[in-house]
DNA sequence: TTGAAAGCGATACCAA
DNA sequence: TTGGTATCGCTTTCAA
């Protein structure tokens, strides 16, 4: 293996030569730096990771911790995947992947032995037995997502609240008096996913405000699911003309099953989803929807990582404003 | 920060017994290894990764590369990830996560800095650049596929070559002599992704074999794709009664346009899929399928690099026989 | 502008 | 069964 040794000495200088030249801390003659890079490209030198991370107390190294959820769309999981992955690199960090089912000790396992310099938590759950401990560890944490109580420690999400309230507006806007709401998994409320709740509240907020009648219901993140979900919408709200949809699994079966019951989108029904750009069009029509834009929420959870790791910003929320684009999926409704 | 001299000093023994009791690669007195143990639990001592890496040259983590492809089922993607990290968990081992994007540059950054022991490559395609570099690292490689010349590397994949022709037997054995393959996305074919040739050969084997008559065609991995291809299929073959559908794709879309063009699953036109079991089931209709196992293929990668860093076994390439399991979408066919 | 040398926190060899 | 210590490859302070 060839060390910062191997290259001094080929380079005719001193260990701690090549590794300024290497780090940029101290000013290197031109000469001497010339000499020093054509000795590390000659012998495709590269430093040791763990030698460095024990000098410099750096891994460059971040953790990425991600659910396994199938309730969840696994695609938008994945968008944030490579994301935070893409930012990361774009900073010199690599990332180290763990899961959610490992719970506190995996963050403590990573970030007691230092592996990983900071931490990028997905899915948080409004009480997540994982944020005390995250507080407390020698590294700073960032969550993707809301937590009850974050004190001390950085969160980025959507704002799901403003988000929900969007929705209803714009049908309401539209002139829409009665609609549904199509919503997460069961599973997604009952273990206190805070963005499900949060939007929820949005949602009733606006209804309020606009005086609308609405009904809501979860939504199991399949076919059936779906199929019950519309089945008790119906019985119990016949007369919706939009639907407000915070569930990407649920897309494809709702259109189909609107389609089966002989309802056209938008002439009989008005759809507005919450998903990522790409989900909105990759159905047969074009939805009109509010964007989940996970590649922005991956890049300012590793910006605000690395902030803090350069002292520059302490902990803090980001809460980031619904943006609505229109498509074919919306129509306005005439009294 | 805790080390092992605290944690030494505190027990009263010599910091390679901590060591030792650590590793267990040395026999410790029942009495010291408890007075060790209850030093270790009472300081919350975690051994630094780095500097273990330093002096044992090992650092438990492996790489995974992953693609970020859209046009390949990012589920399935995900399956294998999940599976790959679980996997390693249970050797202690973490996965540092890479995409294919970073290329030859990525790999040699992880392996030649010595941050990973060894590294499990996804997408790997015919003629693979990055598999002439793996060759060369110091770490060992396990491909998940199979390149065109793979001497001196570990691959592990489904025999695609079988489940092709499976696909076609089965089909054949119903009575059906008319059959269409609905394929990989072009992009698929044109980067020379392995697995589609192989399917296709042993897709046309089993056509020649059984003297059936057959078309195939690319399709695009969304739902103005799955209909371009249909409509191709339809008209060069409209007789087909049978359709094998290696895309996992295309699957929902394809159900979507057989019944609006009136025609019935499996009564009209019987499907046999090639796809991981939860996509065979989570359609309206449950579909005979040959497995993608996942979760097993990621298993064996892992174990494969394993054996190969305790020195157990050498490169090899395992494919793994495909199984089919009759659901609802295949029916024999009467003449 | 550069060099020498003291750590960083483990492992594992050599002794006892 | 245990301890002492050289060593891993780098960073960074102190000196020149």
């Amino acid at each position: 293996m060839t060390t910062i040794a191997d290259v001094a000495q080929a380079a005719g200088v001193s260990a701690s030569t090549v590794s300024y030249v290497l780090s940029g801390r101290r000013s290197i003659s031109a000469a001497t730096r010339a000499r020093v890079e054509a000795s590390i490209a000659a012998l495709d030198y590269r430093p040791h990771a763990g030698a460095r991370a024990l000098a410099s107390r750096r891994t460059n190294v971040l953790a990425l911790v991600v659910p396994l959820r199938t309730d969840v769309n696994v695609p938008v999981i994945m968008q944030f995947v490579t994301s935070v992955v893409t930012a990361a690199r774009s900073y010199d960090y690599d990332v180290l992947l763990l899961t959610k089912d490992e719970g506190e000790a995996g963050l403590s396992r990573v970030a007691g032995g230092a592996m990983v310099d900071a931490l990028i938590v997905m899915d948080v759950e409004s009480d997540d037995d994982r944020v005390p401990m995250l507080r407390r560890l020698r590294q700073p944490a960032v969550l993707i997502g809301l937590p009850q109580r974050s004190p001390g420690i950085s969160c980025v999400d959507l704002d799901f609240a403003a988000t929900g309230y969007a929705a209803v507006q714009h049908l309401a806007e539209h002139g829409h008096r009665n609609i549904a709401l199509v919503g997460p998994a069961p599973a997604v409320y009952h273990r206190g996913t805070s963005y499900a709740t949060r939007f929820l509240a949005g949602f009733n907020d606006a209804v309020a405000q606009f005086g609308l009648t609405a009904v809501a219901h979860p939504c199991g993140s399949n076919f059936d699911g779906t199929m019950e979900c519309m089945r008790q919408i119906d019985t119990e709200l016949p007369s919706a003309t939009g639907l407000v949809v915070h569930n990407e699994m649920a897309l494809a079966p709702l259109l189909n099953i609107l389609r089966a019951s002989g309802r056209r989108v938008p002439e009989d029904m008005s759809v507005v989803a919450v998903c990522p750009t790409d989900v909105a069009l990759g159905l047969p029509i074009p939805l009109t929807s509010l964007d989940i834009p996970t590649q922005n929420i991956g890049a300012i959870a590793v910006e605000m990582a690395m902030h803090q790791l350069d002292g520059r910003q302490g902990p803090e929320t980001r809460l980031l404003a619904p943006v609505l684009t229109e498509r074919d999926s919306c129509l306005a409704v005439h009294a």
